[in-house]
DNA sequence: TGCAATTTAATCGCGCGCGACTTGAATGTT
DNA sequence: AACATTCAAGTCGCGCGCGATTAAATTGCA
């Protein structure tokens, strides 16, 4: 029987009992699934969280998007003008204060939308997991990052 | 009360409903707990899970480190030069089968392991989950991992 | 008003991480 | 033995992702 001890040290240095080993290799192992889905948006898994963001919310500033992200102005600007680039974003200076930057989807990143709609579906499809226990690892995954970012 | 319901397209499309979502911010959250654990060791974060993998059994090839960490050569290769560069492991050609590079560890990365002996429990700490707690959501979260990829 | 402190993006350097490709070695087939 | 196939590692280009720093705008306060 599997006993609730306090793990040795010799326990802990395996790799196989490293919970962030496991989140680590988890989001890669989701990057795979994503590209072949994601390749038909001319999107990368990054590119396709910030649509992801706008789309819920359009004309939102690179701060905005940071913190929704957990991302850094240095990784969001050049993806943002990636995006732009590729005509799924503008980016204007905020007329009231000019040290923001409005991001906003254009017609094209809007009706992209519709393209991706299917994405979703085909991820949790992948998972092989019912919805309810997707949404309660979730939940604790999303604590976990809580407490780690506390 | 909450129902088991099939979740909408629309809700499918929330970003706080993205269970990738969930574990690409953890994994984030996670390198920067170790960035300043890690910084004494002068390793960075998947240097030190090379590093772990090592000290579990040294002496293995690229291919193997791949295996374990589900990295291709691309990524190990500059990665093993530059633990190389810092005096951490050896890089030698197998003289049975000169295709496979045998990575080794040198004394100093042996002796590393004392001074990353902390580390595991520091990181353990930083979740403020228990062992049990912790040894469960690995769990899932690998078999997770091995579904995605399947 | 004037000037310091703060805030927001952007820039730069570096280390992943991978797909596509190359190189050289081992293996299999005839 | 000769040649094609397969296999392991390495190279290259590109996109993150961040820490450190910078530039410019706003805010706070004497």
């Amino acid at each position: 029987m599997a006993k609730a001890d306090t793990p040795s040290s010799e326990d802990l240095m395996r790799l196989d009992n490293f919970l962030c080993f496991a989140i680590y290799s988890a989001n890669h192992a989701f990057t795979r699934v994503y590209k072949p889905l994601l390749d038909q948006l001319d999107l990368t898994y990054p590119q396709y969280l910030v649509m992801v963001v706008l789309w819920e919310k359009d004309d939102q500033t690179v701060g905005s998007l940071g913190e929704k992200l957990f991302l850094e102005s240095s990784t969001l600007t050049p993806m943002l003008k990636r995006l732009e680039a590729m005509g799924y974003v503008s980016r204007v200076r905020d007329r009231t204060d000019e040290r923001q930057v409005r991001v906003r989807l254009t017609d094209t990143g809007r009706a992209l939308r519709q393209k991706a709609s299917a994405v979703p579906a085909g991820i949790v499809d992948a998972t092989g997991m019912e919805p309810a226990d997707l949404a309660r690892l979730r939940k604790e995954i999303a604590a976990l990052r809580t407490a780690l970012l506390g």
